[in-house]
DNA sequence: TCTGGGGTCCTAGGACCC
DNA sequence: TCTGGGGTCCTAGGACCC
């Protein structure tokens, strides 16, 4: 079951609840949060249309191989390059992205290359080159914090901006009472154009879900500003599923119950909706239909876990083909170990995971007696979960995965390592036990 | 011609402790 | 011996997002 994004009350340090208080609080005095969403237009594939200017307007497809070609423009940039076709790929991958070019015929992300090659064959099929997106992202999100540093991450493309605080953010005019946020935010575009090349849309409204739903309105390059006002006339027609939290199976399941737009569901009866998806992801969907969000922009969280995974050319039996599948554990456990020293944390928990050939999935984790980032005891650790599990049928894909995440490098004394390993004393505890 | 890799959060049952 | 409840940790699975 999808989490319901929870309702949080968004940075107020005197949470004030209605019924503790003598005075309730006048609605007009908190004044209504300033959130930009902003997400970069088709990225990866912008990014490689700065590199080969002369495919501007082409469709061409981000995805699939490891193997990049050589760089045409690095020895002087006089002869043609030759780009891979996407009828011409064969393999497993996905698209990653897509030009607009290409989504005129139906490509979008996520789909598999060999469908995306039968919808549009001639497109031109480049790999992905993580290093350069990284360094345009921290390109672009530099340039924004320099307008607005309140930033929240939210991947490689895609960050949310408090504009609360921002120098004339809360002007108005008498015609346009969101004229600074208007302002701000055209300031914060063009900033991001003149640092990296790339255009990016931008939604401004009182809160997360709603500055998500904007920034996709008027894309690419847009910028659309909502009030709680416009729900129903712009919002509300939306299908249901343009809720970021909505995903394809609650959207299934709504229509079957006659639901399909973000309007609908705001009509709902909330009875309806708590008895079909429990009580907190009911509520949840109804609040959201509702445009009401509290959650506050989280400028910096720990991460959780850390993992390695990879899918196979072809799919390995698990007994068969030992000899090809030991090396590829052990690398993945190594390049995990590496990952876990580059970002500085250790892990008390080492997880398995496996695709099978039908795409089923099985985990499997254990908690070590200490953090640990050395290779070799992650790689003990899988071991031991994959003794626990079924190994008769082919697998597509195996993964690593390190959580219960500690800063350092896990040499802390156990007494360090959390709240379990101290002594407790029970106040309120007089028996003896 | 099936469907990548790296994440987060939620649920739920059982173990274990008080 | 049974009754009773609350809390935390561990593990597995699943929905969803970029």
């Amino acid at each position: 079951m999808r989490l319901a994004p929870r309702l949080q009350r968004g940075g107020c340090p005197a949470v004030t609840d209605p019924q503790l208080t003598s005075a309730p609080p006048a609605p007009q005095a908190v004044p209504d949060r300033l959130i930009a969403h902003l997400d970069m237009d088709a990225f990866y594939a912008s990014v490689e249309l700065l590199r080969y200017p002369e495919l501007q307007g082409q469709p061409v497809v981000i995805g699939g191989g490891r193997r990049r070609q050589p760089d045409p423009h690095a020895d002087g940039g006089e002869q043609t390059v030759h780009h891979a076709r996407l009828r011409d790929y064969a393999g497993r991958g996905v698209v990653t992205t897509a030009t607009y070019a290409a989504r005129a015929f139906g490509v979008h992300s996520g789909m598999g290359l060999m469908k995306a090659a039968a919808l549009a064959p001639d497109a031109i099929l480049l790999p992905a080159d993580f290093d350069e997106y990284r360094r345009l992202s921290r390109l672009f999100k530099a340039a924004v914090a320099t307008i607005a540093p309140v930033i929240e991450d939210r991947g490689i493309d895609e960050i949310y901006i408090d504009l609360g605080d921002v120098p004339g953010a809360r002007d108005r005019t008498s015609q346009d009472p969101m004229a600074g946020a208007r302002e701000v935010a055209s300031r914060i575009k063009q900033a991001v154009r003149e640092a990296t090349g790339l255009s990016c849309s931008i939604g401004v409204t009182p809160n997360k879900l709603l500055s998500k739903l904007a920034s996709d309105l008027d894309k690419p390059d847009g910028l659309t500003l909502l009030s709680h006002a416009d729900l129903p006339e712009r919002v509300w027609p939306l299908p249901a599923s343009r809720i970021n939290g909505i995903g394809p199976k609650a959207n299934a399941r709504l229509g079957e119950i006659g639901i399909h737009t973000i309007g609908e569901l705001a009509a709902a009866d909330l009875s309806v909706l708590v008895e079909t998806f429990g009580s907190s992801h009911g509520q949840w969907m109804h609040a959201a239909a509702h445009g009401r969000d509290e959650r506050p922009v989280v400028t910096w969280r720990e991460p959780k876990s850390i993992s390695r995974e990879t899918t196979f050319e072809r799919d390995l039996h698990p007994r068969e083909d030992r000899a090809l599948l030991t090396p590829i554990l052990t690398r993945l456990c190594e390049q995990l170990a590496a990952d876990l020293l580059r970002k500085g944390y250790a892990g008390r928990s080492v997880g398995v995971k496996l695709r099978y050939d039908d795409f089923h999935i099985v985990t499997r984790s254990l908690s070590l007696p200490h953090a640990t980032r050395d290779a070799a005891l992650i790689r003990q650790g899988a071991g031991r979960c994959l003794k626990t599990v079924p190994l008769d049928q082919r697998l597509r894909l195996i993964g690593v995965k390190m959580s219960s995440l500690v800063p350092g490098d896990g040499s802390a004394p156990p007494s360090d390592l959390g709240p379990r390993s101290l002594p407790l004393f029970d106040l309120f505890d007089l028996t003896e036990t």
